[in-house]
DNA sequence: ATGAAAGCGCTAACAG
DNA sequence: CTGTTAGCGCTTTCAT
C-alpha cells in the first residue's frame, strides 16, 4: 500500500482549493470531509467519471489509477453522497415496514428477519408502526410512490385489508408484500402459514387431552387470518361432536397482555355448566393476559382451565406454568418476505409466488 | 372547488405526448402516474416553479393558479419525487435509530416515542438493529455521512461507547444524540435517568422489607449505566452497614430471560449462609427469566426471595407475581430523544443539553 | 483506460 | 404573481 497521511494528520480538505465550485458554506452539501466526488477527482487528477468507477467497483480502472483514487478517498475521509446516488439510479435501497405494534415480540422478531435479509442485499429498513397514528391521511402506499421506499412489506392485517380493497388493480402493481395476513386472491406476493390447520391442531390438541368446553379468544374478525383461525377452532370442535357455544367465543381489538387478562375473567364469569375448561388464544401475548386472568378469578393452569397460545414468542417458555403453543417461524416469515421482495425488485415482471411456511404445535404445560 | 375528472376515468398520462423529454421507457425514472413535475406544468400550462410553489404551499400563487394545479395533480396522480426532493435539498428527513435489541420491549417502547415525534415532525424513521450484526465493518454512523440519514438517535451502549471512543472530536459535531448510556463529558447530546439513584432506590427498598443478602444482576461492566447503577446499588448496601459480597453479583452479556433465569440458578447455588434473599435485577427482562430461575429452584418469591427489575415494561404486572420495578418513562425517554436531535438539526450551532428524565420505584409483589 | 457531458426531478434565486 | 435558469452530486453513455 503507498504512504497515506496518518487520518489524525490530514490536512483539512478544500481549505485552500479557490476553484472550488461549490464550497464549504452554509447550506452548502459538500461540508463533509472529503467534500464531492468532483473534488477528490480534481485532487487526485482524473474525471469524475474514473472516481465514480472506482467507488463501484467496476473493472475497466488501471490499477495504478484505482489506488490513487482509493488513497485520496482514504486521505480526505470523503464518503458518497447517497441522496445523489438514489437520484441518479432511481432507487432509494429503502424497504418500507409497516407494522401494526412493535412492542409485541412477535411482529419484532419478524422485523429482524427482514432486516437481516434486507441489510445482507445492501438495503436499510424504513419502520412505520402503523398503530402509532391510526387516523393519518395518506397511504402508507405513497412512500413508494414517492420514491421515499424501492418495496413495502406489510405485517398490519388492517392496512394489508385496506389495500387490498382502495387498490384493486394498482395494488398488484405496486411492489409490495403482504406477510401474515393475506389473501391470496389478491394477486399480491405474501407470506404466511395455514392458520386453518395451526388452530384446528391446537384445539384438536385440546379436545384430545379432554377439554370439551374450550373457548376461543380471537382477533378482530375481519381480519382473515381471524377468520382462518376461527374456522380451523370450529372445524375441530364439529370433528370431535362438540357443539361450538357462541359464549365462548371472544373478541378483542387487541393482542395485549390487558385484553387477555380481561377476556378470560369475562369467561370466568360464564354459568357454571359451560364455563370454559380450556382456552384458545391467537396470541401469546393475549394467552400470556389470559394466564393472569384466570389467576385473578382463582383457577389453576392447565388444571381447572388448560391455555393454548400462538405465535411461541420467547416469553412463552418463561411465563408460569409455560404455554403451550402454535410456534410460528418468525424470523423465517420476515426473512421470506424481504426475499420475495426483493425478487420482484430485482425484476418487476418476475410474478412471485405466495409462499406458506410450516408452523407447529409446542406442549409445554399449560395444555 | 372546479369540477374535476373523477379519479377513476383520468386518462392515461403521458400517453400521447410526443414532448416528453424523458418518457415512461424502461429504466426512466418517470413511472409514475402523472410523470415529473415539468409533464405538470406543461399540462397546467405553466412553469416548473409554480408547481412547486404550489406543491410546497408557498404563499405567492394566485388562487386560480393554485386550483388549476391542483386540480391537474389530483387528475394525474402526480407524486413528488422525494429522491429529487431530497438531492436539492441536501436532507434525507430520516432519522436513524439504533438499537441492541428491538426483541426487548424496553426499547421497542423507546423507539415508539421517537416514531411518534418524529412523524410528527416529517420525519420517517431508519431503524438498525446494532445486535444483528456486530461484526460490521463500517460504523453506522457513515450513514449520517454518506447523507442516507440525517441524524442519529443511538440505545446502543456499545455503539454510544464506541461512538465517544472513536470520534472524540468528529463525534460531537455529527448530529447525533445517546438515550439511556451516556457520558455526560463527551459533550454529545443525550437522555437519560440517574441510574445509580434509581440503583440506590431500589436496594433501599428491598433493605426497607428486611432483606440483607442482595444479589445484584447487572448487564456488563464496561457500561456506564451498569456502572452507575452497580455503585447505587454499593452505596445503599454501604449506608445501611451491609457488607457487599462479590458472589453476589453476577454480570450477563444479553438482556434476555434465559440470563436471568440462568443467573437465578446460578446464585441459589451459593451456599446457605450467603444465599441471597433478594434480587435486583437491571431489567426486567432479566427479572423476568430470574422468576423463573428461582421457580426451578423452587424459591418462593417474594417469601424466600424477593426479586426488583428495572424498566416498568408492560408485562412486569402480568407476571406472577406481578413485578416490583424501577421505572423508567420509556416513551418519553423516546420522544425527547427525536426533539433534543431535531433541534440539534434546525440549529446545527444551537448546543443542546443532557437531560435527565425522572423515574419512580413500583410496588407491586415481588417485593 | 479515461474523459466530456448529459441529465435524474426538484427547489430557489433572480428577473420581470 | 410567474417564468427562466442554475445547479444539488452522482452515474452513465459515448467518444477518444
Amino acid at each position: 500500500m503507498p504512504a497515506q497521511p496518518q487520518p489524525g494528520s490530514a490536512s483539512p480538505p478544500e481549505a485552500d482549493e479557490a476553484s472550488e465550485a461549490h464550497g464549504a458554506g452554509v447550506g452548502g452539501m459538500a461540508m463533509a470531509r472529503g467534500g464531492s466526488i468532483a473534488a477528490v477527482a480534481r485532487r487526485v487528477g482524473v474525471s469524475v467519471a474514473t472516481v465514480s468507477r472506482v467507488l463501484n467497483g467496476h473493472a475497466n480502472v488501471r490499477p495504478a489509477t484505482r489506488e490513487r483514487v482509493l488513497a485520496e478517498i482514504e486521505a480526505s475521509g470523503y464518503r458518497v453522497n447517497e441522496l445523489a446516488r438514489n437520484l441518479r439510479t432511481a432507487e432509494s435501497r429503502l424497504l418500507l415496514t409497516m407494522v401494526p405494534d412493535f412492542g409485541n415480540p412477535f411482529y419484532a422478531e419478524i422485523v429482524r428477519g427482514i432486516d437481516s435479509v434486507a441489510r445482507g442485499r445492501g438495503y436499510f429498513m424504513l419502520l412505520c408502526d402503523t398503530g402509532a397514528d391510526a387516523g393519518r391521511e395518506r397511504s402508507y402506499f405513497d412512500l413508494l410512490r414517492r420514491h421515499r421506499a424501492d418495496g413495502a412489506i406489510c405485517l398490519d392485517p388492517a392496512t394489508v385489508q385496506q389495500a387490498n380493497r382502495m387498490m384493486a388493480d394498482e395494488s398488484a402493481a405496486l411492489p409490495w408484500v403482504a406477510c401474515c395476513e393475506f389473501d391470496p386472491a389478491a394477486g399480491v406476493p405474501y407470506v404466511g402459514i395455514d392458520n386453518f390447520q395451526a388452530a384446528r391442531d391446537a384445539v384438536r390438541h385440546l379436545i384430545a387431552s379432554g377439554r370439551r368446553r374450550i373457548a376461543l379468544i380471537n382477533s378482530d374478525d375481519h381480519y382473515l387470518y381471524a377468520q382462518q383461525r376461527r374456522d380451523g377452532y370450529l372445524a375441530a370442535l364439529a370433528e370431535a361432536g362438540i357443539e361450538a357455544r357462541d359464549a365462548w367465543r371472544v373478541n378483542v381489538n387487541c393482542l395485549d397482555y390487558e385484553a387477555g387478562a380481561e377476556a378470560a375473567a369475562a369467561l370466568m364469569h360464564l354459568r357454571r355448566d359451560i364455563a370454559p375448561d380450556a382456552i384458545f388464544a391467537v396470541s401469546d401475548t393475549l394467552a400470556v393476559g389470559v394466564l393472569n386472568g384466570l389467576r385473578g378469578a382463582l383457577r389453576r393452569v392447565p388444571g381447572d382451565v388448560a391455555v393454548v397460545g400462538f405465535d411461541d414468542i420467547a416469553l412463552a417458555a418463561q411465563v408460569d406454568p409455560p404455554l403451550t403453543t402454535v410456534a410460528q417461524p418468525m424470523r423465517e416469515l420476515g426473512e421470506t418476505a424481504a426475499r420475495l421482495l426483493l425478487r420482484r425488485l430485482a425484476d418487476p415482471q418476475a410474478d412471485v409466488p405466495g409462499v406458506l411456511l410450516p408452523h407447529r404445535l409446542v406442549i409445554r404445560q399449560s395444555a
